[in-house]
DNA sequence: ATAGGGTTATTT
DNA sequence: AAATAACCCTAT
């Protein structure tokens, strides 16, 4: 697996996400300037960001292993002599794996007025990945998982890293990411004699501002979660229907479910 | 400024 | 040695 050289941190990879599902992929530098991420990504490039996501993009769609579509690579042809020095004739490859039915899945060409959100993200995700037979249902469901990695900071959480590098001891977020994921309120366990006297020192309006913080984050999680729920509802039809070869469009989708 | 191809460097 | 991630270069 990769191991590099200036390590994108988690922090890094959020914000890139959200940059992608605010501003859409393809805006690299209005990500990078944007003030909510600027911080974070101060010392990445537009092109650093684009990089990075096509690295996350092609991992996360290349299900367990991608074809190696790797050239030969002929590096050094030095001790080997071409076995044929005739001419190659590639028979038909016939690789067509994906049947391309009719003609499924186009885009509307001008979409103007979004009736939700959600439906605003699906027309996002179509118009940024910009397949001209349409995009293929995989990639449109990579592109809610990326959604749903960033709602369940689950999956994110299990490709933590950091071997030495931070321990990252950010209570906040695990206690966001259980909470987001399962619900489960669980209060931290190992909490030692010094942290337990560091929290009852804790003043009331600490707590207080917390508390609401806390909140709200609850609440626009929950509400992220909904919103993801029907995303993926809405997914699981168009898998069905362009399975089916079924011409669909999506106004037409639209229509029906929002 | 962005997309894509290609290279370097690290991990397994 | 292969796979992967960051980085680099170039055409549009």
């Amino acid at each position: 697996m990769g191991a590099p050289k200036q390590k994108w941190t988690s922090e890094e990879e959020e914000a890139l996400r959200r940059g992608v599902l605010k501003h859409g992929a393809g805006k690299w530098r209005t990500i990078q300037k944007d003030p909510e991420f600027s911080p974070v990504l101060s010392s990445r490039s537009n092109i650093d960001l684009k990089d990075k996501w096509r690295n996350l993009s092609f991992s996360a769609s290349g299900l367990g292993s991608r074809d190696k579509l790797r050239v030969p690579r002929p590096k050094a042809p030095s001790s080997s002599p071409s076995p044929s020095p005739q001419l190659l004739l590639l028979s038909a490859p016939n690789n067509v794996a994906e049947a391309s039915p009719p003609e499924d899945c186009e885009k509307s060409p001008q979409d103007d007025k979004t009736p939700s959100p959600k439906f605003s993200m699906i027309l996002e995700a179509l118009d940024e990945l910009k397949e001209p037979n349409g995009s293929e249902v995989a990639t449109i469901c990579n592109f809610i998982e990326i959604d749903k990695s960033y709602k369940l900071t689950d999956s994110y959480a299990k490709r933590a890293l950091a071997p030495m590098k931070d321990p990252s001891l950010k209570k906040k977020d695990s206690a966001k990411s259980s909470k987001a994921a399962k619900g489960v309120g669980q209060l931290s366990p190992a909490l030692d004699a010094a942290e337990a006297a560091a929290m009852k020192v804790a003043d009331a309006e600490a707590k207080s501002h917390l508390a609401n913080e806390h909140m709200m984050e609850v609440e626009r999680i929950g509400k992220m979660a909904e919103e993801t729920e029907s995303l993926l509802e809405l997914a699981s039809e168009l898998y069905e229907r362009c399975s089916r070869g079924e011409a669909l469009t999506i106004l037409q989708v639209a229509h029906r479910e929002f």
